[in-house]
DNA sequence: ATTTATGCAAACATTTTGCAATAAA
DNA sequence: TTTATTGCAAAATGTTTGCATAAAT
């Protein structure tokens, strides 16, 4: 059981301040921003969303905010390999990839508690949180697989 | 329901050459390292993974082969926002992760049908993979609760 | 021999860092 | 006033492209 503190951008908001850290109007942009939306970003998509929606925002705030409050538990952040997305912290959820667009969308879902123990007991451990990450498509039919020409 | 066609490394190989691409060094390369490693990776962790190895490859090499071979299919891609993450296509394994010893272990897990096909009609999409990654901890109990620095 | 594939070099894009100016508390 | 935060400019890092050379079939 993963019970979050933060979950409205209010919560955030306090969290920030809790932890030392300034509520400056950047801040809250990027703030703002991630409780909007339901994908997770990566720092260049926010740092142009937030310009062109007229909030004016340096690249050096952008990443520096988001290295900071990911670290401080207030922001998630997905790192695979090179690159780092973020996303507002909400219940444990999972991700559905769009494999054509790249989005990544959140979605809860609860495992058949059987499947849990089944698992538990295979394995000989006792699983306190689980992650899926579904790859799907937008389309019923854009498959890899036939979309491809032979040239 | 997703038939893959490739499943081991031979697979992959015939592939090219059903396709029309040659079976070069460098294009051998980055599928063994593929078809060797569980997890995806980037473009620049390929490159130097291989060139650590002593597997000498350029840059323009990697980045090409892996847009060629996710075109044809022969590998997977996993685009995420800025970043592009590729694997070998294989069947869909889970992982739990010891929360005690950080030990991985590799399941494999299908979700029922129902649950499959209640994603699908829930976000409007066609999901063709899944990975799903546990948390578990070896011993019972053990405090998931982890605190964050104050700093 | 033919044509794909390689990889240097250079353009382009993204991320990080030093630091003086700025703004939050 | 004090100190975290901003953002420019420049460096570092990552990705793409043009093209002459090399290698696969």
């Amino acid at each position: 059981m993963s019970a979050k503190q933060i979950q409205t951008l209010e919560d955030a908001f306090n969290s920030c301040q809790a932890k030392g850290m300034r509520l400056s109007r950047q801040r809250r942009y990027i703030l703002e921003l991630l409780w909007e939306v339901p994908q997770h970003l990566s720092a260049r998509e926010i740092y142009d969303k937030l310009n062109q929606q007229g909030k004016a925002i340096g690249h050096t705030s952008v990443y520096q905010n988001l290295e900071a409050l990911s670290r401080k538990g207030i922001v998630e952040c997905i790192q695979k390999a090179d690159c780092r997305l973020y996303g507002n912290i909400s219940d444990p959820h999972s991700h559905i990839n769009c494999l054509d667009t790249g989005e990544i969308m959140d979605v809860f879902l609860e495992l058949p508690p059987e499947l849990i123990q089944q698992m538990e007991e295979r394995a000989g451990v006792k699983i306190s949180d689980y992650r899926i990450d579904f790859y799907a498509y937008r389309s019923p039919e854009s498959s890899p697989n036939k979309a491809e020409e032979s040239l």
